[in-house]
DNA sequence: TATGAATGAGATTTCATTCAT
DNA sequence: CATGAATGAAATCTCATTCAT
């Protein structure tokens, strides 16, 4: 397992001019005042550019944020999905994965999984539905490897249907006060969420690393 | 178990003119748009007084949020502390009744307990450090509770330490999702949070509901 | 020559509860903050009473203001008027002990004579008048003395019909520098601007003491 | 010596958009109303720009009020020396055209004056201690020269340290009343100025004009 | 693309003043 | 006389956005 330290920012260059470094300052921004504490003079400074030119590149503040969420929640999702399908058929593999891959991007991208749980809430209308969806589909993966468990037998909790909700809550939380340099690694942030997430569906001992 | 439906406003008339009703209109605004989201229009339309009015009784909106979260945790540190200290000794029965206590809470005052765990961010200097240190009150409350049980094995959890702060991020983030009216009540809420909890920390099957 | 310490406070108890206090208060907002700088709650602090107890007293700020300098330039004019009246024929003399008593004012009541110079200009209609009438009776005394002492030969300036403001203005501008404790005593002030104002208006040299 | 009308605007075109439009109307409304009693309001109104371009101008108002006393200040120093480089060596000459150089400064551009003695203490931290030392700067060569004739038996005034600062209060109190049109031309004021300095100073009667 | 200047709307806060008690 | 609560207007300043260049 890779403990290395994070690729720093989660928006690499886009061939596009200034584009990466306006949605990297957009998401420092959201991340350090929220959506509404941060100004576009906030995210033009961190950029590097002037307030007019991010016009050049987004047509408003909203869409700004939605594309932040966007590639947040896709590299999330697609971080997530990976490693379980890398991970076998056992439910219990299958789902330690995924909340390492998880807790990983927590750690990794620590600011943009913040914005993303905490500011989802001031999109509207198509924006923020796609955002919702990207969201609810990794969700979906862990409810689906929560069903699969409880089908199986691999787990027994009696609410397969809601506990998936409580992991993954769980694990976007660490982002609220995870610190680099803390006393707890990203690996041992990844070992103990695995641990807590099968205990929680009531996984038999046996299974836990 | 009472599954009653909630008091409805956390703020209850203060006797002083219309206190109650700003903070309780305060909490309405921040609660749907965020502190910075809300104005302080917004706060003086839901009191149904006058912009200027809400200066003669918080000098500012800081303060205005500072003490809708510090009654927000004061009572949900009483009510969680209160539900503690009736559970008797064992940690598995403290815990389970810790939980119950504090999803009923965040059912009962969702609007507030969402605005406790999202907005505090916004607070600076004093205010913020008596409202952190509120929150982190109720939260060693179940720290101390999960170090018992991993002390006189009732807990089998490798994570005592740690353990308490997940199951209180899984529970408050009940507040972030939860519908009245939706699928789940606030009992069937509370009992699946108890199990989550104590499945958590590999308390043992017996000491299931 | 009296080079007390001055009687710290211009308006003595008007034996009508509050008022004094209040006008003292003002006296004091208007001098450190100016007019439109102060505020009718500042000044209720000054008094220790409370902001809508001032409009039992006063109409108005403005009217407090006009209140202020009305006493003020009652004051001084009549200060000046006795000193010399009490001064004998000579114009020399005559004009001495004007200067001395109006520096002494200055120094005894600064923020009164500071704000008496300053404020004058945010009062308007029938106050205003009034008000600059009372300066403007105090200029006269020093006019007629200099117009005096050209007409008899004690003073050779060529300029007997301006001179006088401007040993006004400067004798005023003390106001606004001087600071109890300094270099030059009450005393050495007035002095000194009695002989500035002698030289001023070419006084030979016999008439300076 | 030049009876000319005054250039007008203290603050020519900077070449910068509206900014000399801005230091004009602020100079103009804090002269009409002094710091407090205009509005940002009032100087956008004035030149004829919108209330929110001000600030991309000044960040506060008080930055405004700070280049609008430093620009006076400035000119009025200038001014003054260089009036004096030019007068040669003998104190009486070079008193009298100090005063003459000051005093036409007032007259020139009243309102500058008037602002520049009126509405510095509404100035606090850097921004005052900049303009008081330029302020002090005057005033300081109005000092020396008063101590070089002391010094060489020119002025025979017992205060040599102290009558410099009644003159240049003398001078700058004309910003408070002069009148263009009035009955005295700007070259009438300043030779009665310069001769009530010279006399105040006790230089003999040889030496005026 | 990129920018500096510009703007109307709206933010928080303070103001002088009034009123019911 | 005295007060706390209330208010409409206005204060300074910031906002997202637009436009001419």
């Amino acid at each position: 397992m890779n403990d290395r330290s994070p690729t720093a920012t989660l928006i690499a260059d886009t061939g596009r001019g200034n584009e990466a470094a306006i949605l990297n300052a957009a998401l420092e921004a959201f991340g350090e005042k929220g959506f509404n504490g941060a100004s576009m003079r906030d995210v033009a400074r961190g950029a590097g550019t002037s307030l007019s030119n991010l016009y050049n590149y987004f047509p408003s503040k909203s869409h700004l944020l939605a594309e932040v969420l966007r590639r947040a929640n896709d590299e999330l999702y697609s971080r997530t999905r990976t490693a379980v399908e890398q991970a076998g058929d056992a439910a219990a593999a299958r789902l330690r994965d995924a909340v390492r891959a998880y807790v990983g991007f927590v750690v990794d991208f620590q600011t943009a999984a913040l914005v993303a749980i905490s500011e989802i809430r001031y999109l509207d209308g198509d924006e923020r539905e796609r955002v919702v969806a990207a969201r609810d589909s990794t969700q979906a993966i862990f409810e689906q490897i929560v069903a699969a468990g409880a089908g199986n037998g691999e787990f027994r909790t009696p609410y397969p249907a809601d506990a998936a909700r409580s992991i993954v809550s769980m694990c976007s939380a660490v982002s609220t006060w995870y610190r680099p340099g803390g006393r707890l690694s990203r690996g041992q942030l990844a070992e103990q969420h695995a641990r807590y997430a099968l205990a929680l569906v009531e996984a038999p001992l046996a299974g836990l690393a």
